[in-house]
RNA sequence: AGGGCUAUCGCCAAGCGGUAAGGCACAGCACUUUGACUGCUGCAGUCGCUGGUUCGAAUCCAGCUAGCCCUGCCA
């Protein structure tokens, strides 16, 4: 970013810390429970993350917030990782578990029952409910709230040896059972759940809550400014409070944004998991998805993504991104780094009258006109083609630059050809253009100097390639939203289509698998990174495919 | 309803008392070996509403309205 470019609130209250000396660096962190697969909105965070520790030549921490054995899963550490290594963002050697802060929590714990600031609660979770109070009354306080700090301790400890189950008895922070913000009403700090953790196995039976753990974890750490999203707000007095009571030198800070949603895409993860057992999508990393995988699987860079989550901004305002905006992302990217090859979708075949019968030719074709250095390759060229049926029309609309009788055009890097007429079946419809070339205008300029309005792609017939493409447009109805008011998923049928029958220039094989492609919409082709590995291909008739003129019948 | 937060163009988003940046989208023109890309042009007389303070308010004050979050031994 641009010294003349704003500053976003967060760099503001950074600033401002660094300019105070309430802080000296900037250390921050991205801490994900393992409970699921990461998805566009976590890329915000942790690109912001990440970003500003770059930004402020600090650091910035890896840690995943496994403190809930009964919700987490070994499964997703690893998915997570590769996700975030993938975006870009490094931790370096600094990968942690809030899990081995066990140790250091369970202390932090005692400290404030020496302090009488905790106790230990006997009652059930549904009493610790109705205590609770609502959100325009008071609570009631807690029949054990009086223990001495002595018995505290030996029940606390009693607690850790296992001699209660789970739900028999919990500790809680003594703040304020009339606070108006439920969060401060002597909130549960520390739990028993026998289960096995992923991490530290067996050693531990009670489990620290998140509003205990996580300022914790983030003071160890030395984090400086602990950023999390919006529905945070109201647990921050808390965050506060254990990080006064605890007494650390160098408090760490929460600062909330705004989530990152997109328009008219499926995040929910019961709504996923009914799309896979429907079998509407083929999983989390479905193309129509925005998990990160799905996105990668889609042909997204992780280039492109950066510069969508720079480009949104980052604000306390509830928002929704237009997903054109991820879309211009893309073709951003790759407009200048992935290699154009031909492709047609709707292919009719084109014969050029005058070409010699059998012949052949290979053609010098720079891989992408925007950028030499991607080199060039040979295309094939001879006596009939494929090209776009759009691209012909026996009694053209007024502007239409492209293949209609009499009518002479560029087929792209070739030669300039002169429609003659078109041969049709007997329902009408278009079998084959006609047309003449002419053999002085290889490479595709006349020497004569003549211009042409119009250039189309093509492929040469007999060393195409047959394909079926897929094109992928998101699951949901753009008018129509996400849900229907029942709750259920508003599906469009047409989220998947598959084009048969597309060829393709021969340089598609070895580069991609010939059966499988992805479609980003304005013309961006790209491998499906599932099967092919993840090169990235740029479809080259872009305004085909936004239908700009309506075909004949 | 108690608390917390938010409200500036169709969508993001600057703005921090001196007279509404920018991007996406959209539209028009020019250019072009794809009608793309690129370039240029246009796109908020007004900042949720109503009052007030001020020479001056999107910015300060008061009141209202709308939306989001909070009553897990989830994070």
């Amino acid at each position: 970013m641009s010294e003349t470019e704003s500053k976003n609130f967060i760099e503001q209250i950074i600033d401002k810390d660094l300019a105070e000396g309430t802080c000296d660096a900037v250390c921050t962190r991205f801490p994900p429970e393992p409970n699921g697969y990461l998805h566009i909105g976590h890329a915000k965070s942790i690109l912001l993350n990440y970003g500003l520790a770059q930004k402020y030549h600090g650091t910035f921490n890896m840690r995943f917030d496994d403190t809930n054995p009964t919700k987490e899963d070994i499964e997703f550490v690893e998915s997570i990782k590769e996700d975030i290594k993938w975006l870009g963002a490094d931790w370096e050697d600094r990968l942690f578990f809030a899990s081995d802060y066990f140790g250091q929590m369970y202390e932090a714990a005692v400290k404030l029952i020496k302090k009488g600031k905790a106790y230990v609660s006997d009652l059930t979770a549904e009493q610790i409910r109705e205590y609770r109070g609502t959100l325009t009354e008071p609570g009631r306080e807690d029949p054990c709230q009086n223990r001495t700090v002595e018995e505290n301790l030996r029940l606390f400890e009693e607690m850790k040896e296992g001699k209660y189950g789970d739900g028999e008895k919990v500790l809680r922070a003594r703040i304020d059972m009339a606070s108006p913000n439920i969060n401060m009403r002597d909130p549960v700090i520390y739990r028993v759940a026998h289960m096995t953790h992923h991490n530290t196995g067996d050693t531990w039976c009670i489990y620290p809550m998140y509003d205990f753990a996580h300022p914790i974890e983030d003071a160890i750490e030395g984090i400086t400014h602990s950023i999390c999203t919006l529905e945070f707000e109201d647990h921050r007095p808390l965050y506060d409070w254990v990080v006064r009571e605890l007494e650390y030198a160098h408090p760490p800070k929460q600062i909330e944004f705004a989530k990152l949603y997109l328009k008219n895409v499926v995040t929910g993860k019961r709504y996923i998991k009914k799309l896979v057992q429907e079998g509407i999508v083929d999983g989390w990393d479905d193309p129509r998805l925005v998990s990160i995988a799905a996105l990668r699987r889609r042909g997204f860079t992780p280039e492109s993504i950066q510069m969508f989550i720079e480009l949104c901004g980052v604000s306390k305002a509830h928002s929704i991104a237009d997903y054109a905006m991820l879309e211009y992302c893309i073709r951003e990217d790759l407009k200048a780094k992935a290699p154009r090859l031909m492709a047609v979708l709707d292919p009719v075949k084109l014969i050029i009258d005058n070409y010699p019968e059998g012949e052949t030719e290979s053609l010098t074709v720079g891989n992408n006109p925007e950028n030499e250095a991607l080199g060039s390759r040979q295309v094939p060229f001879g006596r009939e083609l494929y090209i776009e049926r759009e691209d012909f029309m026996e009694e053209p609309p007024k502007k239409y630059f492209r293949m209609f009788p009499g009518n002479e055009v560029r087929l792209m890097n070739a030669y300039f050809v002169k429609c003659t007429g078109c041969v049709k079946d007997e329902e009408g419809n278009v079998v084959e253009v006609h047309c003449t070339y002419d053999p002085a205008s290889k490479g595709g300029n006349s020497p004569d100097g003549r211009k042409v309005k119009g250039t189309i792609h093509w492929v040469a017939a007999e060393t195409s390639v047959p394909a079926q493409v897929r094109l992928y447009e998101n699951i949901i109805d753009e008018e129509k939203g996400v849900y229907n008011e029942d709750g259920s998923l508003n599906l469009n049928p047409d989220s998947l289509t598959v084009l048969k029958d597309c060829r393709l220039e021969p340089a598609f094989k070895g580069a991609v698998s010939p059966d499988r492609f992805q479609f980003v919409r304005q013309g961006f082709f790209c491998v499906d990174a599932k099967d092919s590995g993840p090169e990235s291909l740029v479809f080259n008739r872009i305004v085909s495919l936004k239908s700009s003129y309506v075909l004949p019948k």
